[in-house]
RNA sequence: GGCCGCAUCGUCUAAUGGUUAGGACAUCAGGUUUUCAUCCUGGCAAUCGGGGUUCGAUUCCCCGUGCGGCUACCA
């Protein structure tokens, strides 16, 4: 087996809530890098912190990442060949090994107290020295170290750090990067609770599961020398490593739930496809050298490069976002909508209810008449959660913004008349030809009669009809709500725009 | 504070030691359309600052500034 050749990626997040959308990209990165190079792509779950877990945290990311297609060969409930794929399954390997490193040197127990450790903190930092652990218990004698562990005092164990001189790592995108040892600390390897860190887990698993290509977040950089280090201690050959840009908030700072809900499920909820955010994430700090906007998840495998990464750190806005959703909303059949919202409507949290509402109405509909509504709508709509939100055509529309009564080329005084002539002529049009067709045909007739324009008319109707900036036409709403409803609006719509005394 | 990283239109980005610094989204204007939207056309808009190196720098180097990350028995 030459396993050797084989590319091998994994993504590791830890369960302690929601996959984020940054979250999302470095998992899709890792996937694409590996089977771009017929390798796999393997999921582990990090849970080494047991206070921070979540329940379902598990199911949180592997629901995200089914959504978006991101299936991987190995890991939690697919199984493989190295697992098992869960940290905390695996305690006794990482005891194994941290027993190896102590027995070699290249790691020590630690006794000292969290109150210890936080005073010497505060001192260093009142002192503007970097905080630092002192290396007290790295100066113990064999004999003192056997004397705690009998009297079981509790321990940590520490990474024997390189007293001076520098290590230079290599990252794919950017280049080479120096360190000194003289700053970096003696990490924790093993809590006190029997638990790995992060540093000494991720390490070990990654060369047991044999990792090629660790491609993470750039928060992971300043901590590499430390992981190059331990591959070294234990003799195993490093992979490579690329660390990827972090996504940045509009106000400035990470993206995080500090600035609203930026969770991948939240985007499903809101009503993005799947294939959208992929494309989007993708084009987030990665470019194909083309002037292409749309790719799929087969058409990223097949161009994507780890040097073609971008450096910077992206600053993440929804416009082309919704832009791009549109663009693979427009593709959708009237059935594969309704599926859509269907699957909403049992997923989308808080929101289900809309969609709910929307799947209610929708299929009761003809099928000609849902092509039809459909057909206008996906025009104006970026996303499902604004297709459904079209239902407030049906539930009445409440809030009037009076400026948008008024046509931007008319004038209240003759949006007025309009309001009151749209009355008249409407209410001598009969029941039987209150349909999108014959209302049509009947306006368009008489409108060039009135003297006024199409926008002077069809607009302030279509607003009073529907209250939002973006609908389906005048004659489809009116059809929709029939004839006494529309009556109702219209005068609603006058009362509002004539100046009371 | 220390260490590390990054720096092109508002945003995502392309490009080059010599270009009118390109594209997309957004925005603005005009047109098509039965209003909005869609669609088409056009406009506005960027190389953070200062030094070098060079015939020439947005590109290479240094300094500064700004932004970001790390600085835990969190990942």
């Amino acid at each position: 087996m030459n396993t050797r050749n084989v590319v091998r990626t994994r993504f590791a997040p830890s369960p302690t809530g929601k996959l984020h959308i940054g979250g999302a990209r470095t998992a899709l990165f890792a996937y694409l890098w590996a089977k771009k190079n017929n390798g796999q792509f393997l999921l582990r779950i990090e849970d080494t912190d047991k206070t921070r877990e979540v329940e379902n945290g598990v199911a949180q990311i592997t629901e995200g990442l089914r959504w978006l297609g991101l299936t991987w060969d190995e890991g939690p409930e697919v199984g493989g060949e190295h697992g098992p794929y869960i940290q905390s399954q695996r305690l006794d390997i990482y005891q194994r090994y941290a027993k190896e490193l102590i027995a070699k040197k290249a790691a020590y127990y630690c006794f000292c107290t969290s109150e210890r450790l936080d005073a010497m903190r505060k001192e260093q930092q009142a002192q503007k020295q970097p905080p630092r652990y002192d290396r007290y218990c790295r100066r113990m004698t064999d004999e003192a170290v056997q004397a705690a562990l009998a009297k079981g005092v509790n321990f940590v164990v520490r990474l024997t750090v390189p007293e001076s001189g520098k290590i230079t790592i290599h990252d794919i995108v950017r280049g080479d990067i120096v360190f000194d040892w003289h700053d970096i600390d003696d990490q924790v390897l093993m809590k006190s609770d029997g638990y790995p860190t992060y540093h000494l887990a991720n390490v070990i698993d990654d060369h047991l599961m044999q990792i090629t290509h660790v491609i993470r977040g750039e928060e992971w950089l300043p901590s590499t020398p430390k992981h190059i280090l331990l591959y070294q201690l234990f003799g195993w050959a490093a992979p490579e490593f690329t660390h990827l840009s972090i996504f940045l908030s509009k106000q400035g700072g990470k993206m995080s739930k500090r600035h609203g809900d930026t969770s991948l499920l939240h985007f499903r909820d809101q009503g993005y496809l799947p294939e959208a955010v992929v494309n989007f994430a993708a084009l987030l700090g990665w470019n194909p050298k083309t002037t292409e906007e749309f790719f799929t998840l087969e058409e990223l495998t097949e161009r994507f490069e780890l040097t073609q990464i971008h450096k910077a750190n992206p600053v993440f806005e929804t416009e082309k976002l919704d832009w791009i959703n549109q663009h693979y909303m427009k593709k959708l059949s009237v059935l594969q909508l309704l599926e859509n919202i269907r699957n909403l409507s049992e997923n989308a949290e808080e929101i289900s209810p809309l969609y709910k509402k929307f799947v209610q109405w929708f299929s009761s509909l003809s099928t000609p008449r849902q092509e039809s509504i459909w057909g206008s709508l996906k025009e104006r709509t970026h996303t499902l959660r604004e297709v459904a939100e079209s239902i407030v055509v049906v539930e009445g529309a409440q809030e009037y913004d009076p400026k948008k009564l008024v046509w931007k080329k008319s004038t209240v005084e003759e949006t007025c008349k309009v309001y009151i002539a749209l009355q008249e002529k409407i209410a001598h049009i009969s029941e039987e030809q209150f349909l999108a067709k014959p209302l049509n045909d009947i306006f368009m007739q008489w409108i060039p009669t009135t003297g006024w324009g199409n926008g002077d008319v069809l607009w302030p109707m279509r607003y009073a009809l529907s209250g939002v900036d973006k609908s389906p036409s005048p004659f489809e709403l009116a059809e929709i709500l029939g004839k006494e409803e529309t009556l109702k609006r219209l005068q609603y719509a006058q009362t509002i725009l004539t100046p009371h005394q």
